[in-house]
DNA sequence: CTCGCCCACTCGTCTAGATACCTAAAGGAG
DNA sequence: CTCCTTTAGGTATCTAGACGAGTGGGCGAG
């Protein structure tokens, strides 16, 4: 077995670095020297405490600081592994562009499909309700709106979760107050509707999830989301939907076209 | 003094979920409702030891969790605060048009300025060096490159980091290797070197600061960066620039505009 | 009144151990 | 051969206490 000093070097004790960070320090040195790889395990706790001699609340200590930088994730009953990096999807600025929206498909589904991997939407949920503050302003004033919830599933694995927020004037009664908006998804039957889209206006925060997006995305400890909140206007200037939407961030690279004008 | 049981509940010993994180349940719901505003202190961890007969370690476990949330920060001999959300800062996608380019000067400063706020540039270095891996492809196989690394400050808290990079043939022996480039920043002066911009090409990622970074941009546990990579080509199709910046989340908020063609 | 010191309060770090529960592999009962 | 039990080795949670180190207010000396 190899022993864990060729590896993880001694504490300086005459630093003033806490012990804790020290350890962090050198574990996560090893990891970006990769003397540890992606979906490697981590010496357990105990081969920790016996290395450094100190005691296990101090090596756990090290791991949280690890686990806070969205290095390592621990396996109750297994061991703390070096986190993989997940395959991540890029969004182009030209994922709506009307020539995508002709073909059948979803633009997540055709995609995915093109990247090889397996996609899934799930736990749809389409109903009236009253618009919060922030999207009524977004929309122009609506007192309630068509919501369209749904959760996009990469491998199994949940990406992304989405609300649509339509005024009731242009959604209800449509095929866009059905689960299935048909081919092209809403955007093509709000076209078909009259109502010609313009632009679309996209605004990008990130953040640590709360508590349920941890659980609706089945985030790891350290994993940031994208808050993304996409406003689409029609040819007359209106708002006609506004979509919000939280993604795992590391999953996903977002890629936008300025021009220089 | 307002006791602690009107604002925080009871722990429930028949539940499974962990006792700290039952804590930090109390406590979170008890920020989001605004029993603790934006600043304010909470009980400091003496008070929570007596309120709910726990230990101490068990306290600072549930601390530990909102602070990771970004929700707390702790300050040394002081207490634990409610993070208050600072001021942000808003990107439009048509920062980089020209007529904003035509003004004296940089984006940064007037913008800041317009806001009420005190902008600052720092640790300013310019120099060429060995092109990374990644830059040397997005410019086009250049191996040395002019580095332009600045930090941007508003108000005095640090705010991006960003790094400029260009091919030795266009910057060398110009004024955009000099420490202030003038008016207009140096996309004013690509375009006086004859190198008319066409358009822009963000790339945007979110994830946990690495400790430099924590550093560089006196971050708060549990707020990610924004890491945002921005290729600029010319009318003939070559990249001219590559900025790496690296934002604090928690003061930014990015706007894009997409057509819907 | 002012300055400087001390003390109470606060979070930061570390120890040493107990109990619980999860996982995987080995081994025995059927 | 299959299925269940056992066991070893992991992490999860919690306790009780010690010492360190910032912060800020009170108080006494001058």
């Amino acid at each position: 077995m190899t022993s864990l000093p060729s590896l993880l070097g001694d504490l300086d004790p005459t630093s003033d670095r806490a012990v804790f960070r020290q350890i962090a320090d050198q574990l996560r040195e090893a990891i970006d020297r990769g003397r540890f790889k992606e979906g490697e395990k981590l010496p357990s706790e105990a081969e920790l405490v016996e290395h450094y001699g100190v005691s296990r609340m101090t090596v756990r200590n090290s791991f949280s600081v690890l686990q806070g930088e969205g290095l390592v994730h621990a396996e109750h009953g297994k061991g703390v592994f070096v986190r993989p990096r997940p395959p991540v999807r890029r969004l182009a600025s030209d994922r709506f562009a009307r020539r995508h929206r002709e073909q059948g498909k979803s633009a997540f589904i055709v995609e995915a499909d093109a990247a090889g991997s397996h996609p899934q939407v799930d736990s749809l949920e389409v109903k009236e309700e009253k618009a919060s503050q922030d999207i009524s302003t977004r929309l122009g004033s609506v007192r309630r709106v068509l919501a369209r919830r749904r959760r996009y599933l990469l491998d199994g694995r949940p990406v992304e979760f989405a609300t649509s927020y339509l005024p009731l004037d242009i959604a209800r009664g449509t095929q866009i107050a059905e689960p299935n908006p048909g081919p092209g998804g809403i955007y093509a039957r709000l076209e078909e509707l009259g109502h010609h889209l313009d632009h679309f206006e996209e605004e990008i925060r990130a953040r640590m999830p709360s508590p349920t997006e941890v659980k609706t995305l089945r985030l790891a400890s350290g994993v940031p989301v994208i808050h993304l909140i996409r406003t689409a206007y029609d040819t007359e200037g209106r708002a006609v939907e506004v979509c919000d939407t939280v993604m795992a961030a590391d999953a996903y690279v977002l890629s936008y076209q300025l021009p220089a004008t």
